[in-house]
DNA sequence: CTATGGCACGGATT
DNA sequence: AATCCGTGCCATAG
C-alpha cells in the first residue's frame, strides 16, 4: 500500500506492521455504528487509550469549532476543483442526526426518467385498505397526507379530531393500523415511536432480546448516544447486554421508516423488511439548496477525540519487569488502533472522492445516470488493492441529497441505469410492448442487451410482461 | 405460433 | 475460490 502524493495533508505516516495493515483492513469492512462499538470496547479494556472532550479534525488532528468540518481538509480538492467538498465528520448523535429537515422532496430536481412509482400515500393505504372500518378511511387518508418525506406524522391528533369529528381513541386505532404497514413504522410522531412500533411488529414472529423495549421507551436519549455504562445503570443489567439491545436495534429496526431505500423496486411479497442501517456517508448539497456544491460527510463516530493517555505513557517509566511490558503493550495498541481509525478515513475519503468525481450526475439526478464502474477500476485508479475497495464498499449506506439511503454498492451496479431506462420505455409506451420490442428501443438508445436480459431486468423491475400489462394498463377487453 | 420464464453455462467480478 | 450476471436454449402457457 502506497501513499497517494495528492494527500497534502498532515497524517503522520510511519511505517506500517503487517499488524497494522490486518487491522486497517478489519476497521474498512466495519460500518460507523460497528466502528464506534469496537471502539467503545477498545476503551474500556486498554487503560492507555483515552478519550477526550476535545473535537478534532480526524485527519489532521487541528482543532475544530463545536461545529462544522475542519476549514483545511475539508478544502475543494484535487478531483473536482471548487465543486465538491468532503470531509470526515465526527458525530455522537446516531439516531437523531438527519441533516437539516427543512428542505422538501419538491425541492430537488425530478429524474425525468424515474417517473413512475407510488407515492408513499397510496403504497401504504393500498396495503391498509383491507383492514379498515369503511368509518376509518378518512381518518386514514388524513393520517397519510400529512407524512414528510420521513414517513413521519406532521400534525397532531387532535388536529385530526377537530377536522373530522371524531376521538382520540379513533384515530390512535388507525395509527397503529397504518404503523404496521411496509415502511414499518410509518405515521410514527418520532423516531422512538417509529422503533416501538417496529419492536411491536417483530415481537409477534421473532424474538425480541429482553431490555430492547424499555431501552427505547425509557432511556432512548442515553440509548442514541451510545452510553452503556449509564444505560446498564439504569436498566439494572450489564453493559455486556445493553450492546445486544443497541446491535439488534441497529441491526434490525430502522429510525426513520420511509428513507430507506425508497422509490426502487420493492416486492409485496418479499418478507424482508425494508431496513437499513444508519448511513456511513451523507451527501447534501451545501446549505441544502439543490445547484449547490455537494457536501460529502464521511461519518466517523466517537464522542471526542482518542489519544493516548499521556498519564499512562509517563507512568510507564516508572514500571519494572513485566508490569511494564504490559503497558507498553497496551500503548501500541492503542497507537495503533488510532493510526488504523486515520488510514480508514482517509481510504474512505479517496474512494468518495472518485465515486462522487464519476456518479455525480447519478446522485444528483437519479438512476438512470449511473455510469458503469467496477471496484477493480477504482481500485487501480486509486492504487490500492481491490479487496479494500471491497471491504470499504461492504455493507456501507450512503445518505444522497434526496434523502434517500441505499447501499453503497449501488454505485457499482453494473445495470440500474439500464433498468431505469427501462421503467421509463415501459412508462411511456403507447401499447404493452413485448420483450424484443423493449430490446430493440433500447438498442436505439444506445443499450445493447439480449432480450432475455430484458425480460430480465423487467421482472426486476416488478413489472408484468406484456399480455397482463395490456390489460390492465390499456383496458381493451 | 409467439412471448415468457426456467435452467444452466461461461465469463466477469469480488 | 466463490459469486454474480448476461445469455442461449428449450419447455410451456396463452
Amino acid at each position: 500500500m502506497k501513499l497517494t502524493p495528492t494527500q497534502g495533508h498532515y497524517q503522520t505516516q510511519s511505517p506500517m506492521t503487517s499488524a497494522h495493515i490486518a487491522q486497517t483492513m478489519t476497521l474498512l469492512y466495519m460500518t460507523a455504528t460497528e466502528l464506534l462499538q469496537t471502539i467503545d470496547v477498545e476503551l474500556s479494556k486498554n487503560p492507555a487509550l483515552e478519550l477526550i472532550n476535545e473535537r478534532r479534525c480526524p485527519m489532521c488532528g487541528r482543532k475544530l469549532p463545536p461545529q462544522g468540518p475542519c476549514s483545511i481538509c475539508s478544502q475543494p480538492k484535487t478531483l473536482d476543483p471548487g465543486e465538491t467538498i468532503i470531509f470526515i465528520s465526527p458525530r455522537d448523535d446516531f439516531f437523531t442526526y438527519q441533516g437539516s429537515s427543512s428542505s422538501s422532496l419538491e425541492d430537488y430536481p425530478e429524474d425525468p426518467f424515474a417517473s413512475i412509482q407510488l407515492d408513499l400515500p397510496t403504497y401504504v393505504l393500498q396495503q391498509v385498505a383491507p383492514d379498515l372500518e369503511v368509518n376509518e378511511r378518512e381518518i386514514a387518508a388524513m393520517i397519510l397526507t400529512n407524512l414528510n418525506e420521513d414517513g413521519f406524522l406532521t400534525i397532531e391528533i387532535r388536529e385530526i379530531c377537530r377536522f373530522l369529528h371524531t376521538l382520540p381513541s379513533k384515530v390512535e386505532v388507525v395509527l397503529k393500523k397504518i404503523q404496521r404497514c411496509d415502511p414499518l413504522g410509518v405515521s410514527a410522531r418520532s423516531v422512538k415511536e417509529a422503533l416501538l412500533a417496529q419492536v411491536e411488529f417483530l415481537s409477534e414472529t421473532t424474538g425480541i432480546p429482553e431490555f430492547v423495549r424499555r431501552a427505547i421507551k425509557d432511556e432512548f436519549e442515553l440509548l442514541s448516544r451510545h452510553q452503556y455504562s449509564e444505560l446498564a445503570k439504569r436498566l439494572g443489567t450489564t453493559v455486556q447486554k445493553v450492546k445486544l439491545v443497541s446491535h439488534f436495534i441497529s441491526e434490525n429496526l430502522n429510525p426513520f421508516p420511509a428513507r430507506a431505500n425508497w422509490g426502487t423496486i420493492r416486492n409485496p411479497n418479499d418478507s424482508t423488511p425494508n431496513v437499513f442501517h444508519q448511513p456511513d456517508i451523507l451527501i447534501n448539497y451545501l446549505n441544502n439548496k439543490p445547484g449547490n456544491p455537494l457536501v460529502i460527510e464521511i461519518i466517523t463516530p466517537s464522542r471526542g477525540t482518542l489519544r493516548i493517555n499521556p498519564l499512562f505513557k509517563h507512568a510507564v517509566k516508572d514500571q519494572i519487569g513485566e508490569k511494564q511490558e504490559e503497558w507498553k503493550k497496551d500503548i501500541e495498541k492503542a497507537s495503533l488502533l488510532i493510526k488504523c481509525i486515520q488510514q480508514r478515513n482517509n481510504t474512505m475519503r479517496q474512494l468518495m472522492e472518485k465515486l462522487v468525481a464519476t456518479q455525480k450526475s447519478f446522485i444528483i439526478h437519479g438512476d438512470t445516470y449511473l455510469e458503469p464502474l467496477t471496484r477493480a477500476q477504482v481500485a487501480e485508479e486509486l492504487g490500492v488493492h481491490e479487496s479494500t475497495i471491497s471491504r470499504a464498499v461492504a455493507n456501507k449506506t450512503v445518505q444522497l441529497p434526496n434523502r434517500k439511503i441505499i447501499p453503497m454498492a449501488m454505485f457499482f451496479d453494473r445495470s440500474l441505469s439500464a433498468r431505469a431506462i427501462l421503467r421509463n420505455i415501459i412508462a411511456n409506451e403507447n401499447y404493452a410492448l413485448n420483450d424484443t420490442e423493449i430490446q430493440e428501443e433500447l438498442e436505439n438508445l444506445g443499450i445493447s442487451v439480449a432480450r432475455r436480459t430484458v425480460a430480465k431486468y423487467r421482472a426486476m423491475e416488478g413489472i408484468l410482461p406484456a399480455h397482463l400489462r395490456r390489460i390492465e394498463k390499456f383496458a381493451t377487453t
